[in-house]
DNA sequence: CACTTGACCTGTCCGC
DNA sequence: TGCGGACAGGTCAAGT
């Protein structure tokens, strides 16, 4: 599901494709996907030009020239894909789309008018796309307590560290998933980093050693950072804004691999039930 | 207050 | 083959 590397992955394919656009026209099928007064879509949307695309967290910013922002969230099953009328080359996905979409699972249609489109699929409907003026975009209560950037230089281990202990009481993957600790990590994420940094999903914050956080520390830094190389992960639905699916699935370590031996020691990986999420693990080298 | 669980949705998979 | 139910997991609201 969209984690910080695959939102990460879309802002960059989006940056290529669609700055400079201007917006002919926008249409919905399903209120909550675009839940916006058409009067103001109609007057800073229509006619505007894509001028930047940033993140934060997992939240994409489409900013356009009228001082207005496309707030967007994917969710579990959201897709930006952009289609456009020039060709990719031989068997690249996004040519394969011309023609196939809106789909059934089309929520939302951005019309350029260079005849191009931006379509955001989403199967589940938990995903939203929000005009916002660029002022009120860090007003929104998940922007005033979403945690820092992981990538940041700023985040370091000792940031980490006091932020995770906030809560002391919990399982280290339920912290990690509080987005209000740090911004950007999901399911795939927080297993794939503690089976790197050796910790137990359910280890309590407060038996964790100092030496353990930084570790974690470092091994998510370089998780996102190998994923996003990659492309980011394609469980089942993410795809790029090319329509591509992602690779780092073939990187994973426990993700979607339990029955499977274990890369560092050859005990089986598990599948069990923390923080209300299937999780991940090595019973043995995972303390 | 800290923490956990349920709701929002649809498609897929599993057992009967 | 069809059908009911479990499951997938980001975030907010409601519950303990």
């Amino acid at each position: 599901m969209p984690e910080l590397p695959e939102v990460e992955t879309v802002r960059a394919g989006l940056q290529n494709l669609i700055v400079g656009k201007t917006i002919e026209n926008i249409t919905h099928d399903w209120e909550k996907s675009f839940p916006n007064d058409p009067v103001a879509v109609s007057e800073f949307a229509i006619n505007s030009k894509i001028k930047s695309v940033k993140r934060r967290a997992k939240v994409l910013l489409i900013e356009l020239d009228s001082n207005y922002t496309l707030m967007t969230h994917l969710k579990m099953t959201g897709q930006l894909v952009y289609v456009g009328n020039e060709r990719f080359g031989a068997g690249h996905p996004n040519d394969s789309l011309i023609g196939k979409l809106p789909d059934k699972s089309t929520r939302v249609t951005i019309d350029f008018t260079d005849n191009s489109n931006l379509f955001f699929n989403d199967q589940r409907k938990f995903g939203w796309m929000k005009l916002l003026p660029n002022e009120l975009v860090s007003e929104e209560p998940f922007m005033q307590k979403v945690g820092p950037e992981p990538l940041e230089l700023e985040f370091t281990d000792k940031i980490f560290n006091k932020r995770v202990n906030r809560r002391k009481n919990s399982n280290i993957k339920a912290v990690l998933l509080d987005q209000t600790v740090l911004a950007g990590v999901g399911n795939i994420y927080a297993d794939e980093s503690l089976w790197a940094a050796k910790i137990h999903p359910s280890t309590l914050v407060k038996d964790l050693k100092a030496s353990q956080l930084k570790s974690l520390h470092h091994e998510l830094i370089l998780v996102f950072k190998l994923s996003i190389e990659k492309g980011g992960s394609t469980d089942r639905n993410y795809v790029n804004a090319e329509g591509k699916r992602g690779n780092y699935i073939d990187f994973a370590n426990v993700f979607r691999r339990e029955g499977k031996a274990c890369r560092r020691c050859g005990t089986t990986i598990e599948k069990s039930r923390v923080a209300g999420r299937g999780t991940h693990f090595c019973p043995t080298c995972q303390t």
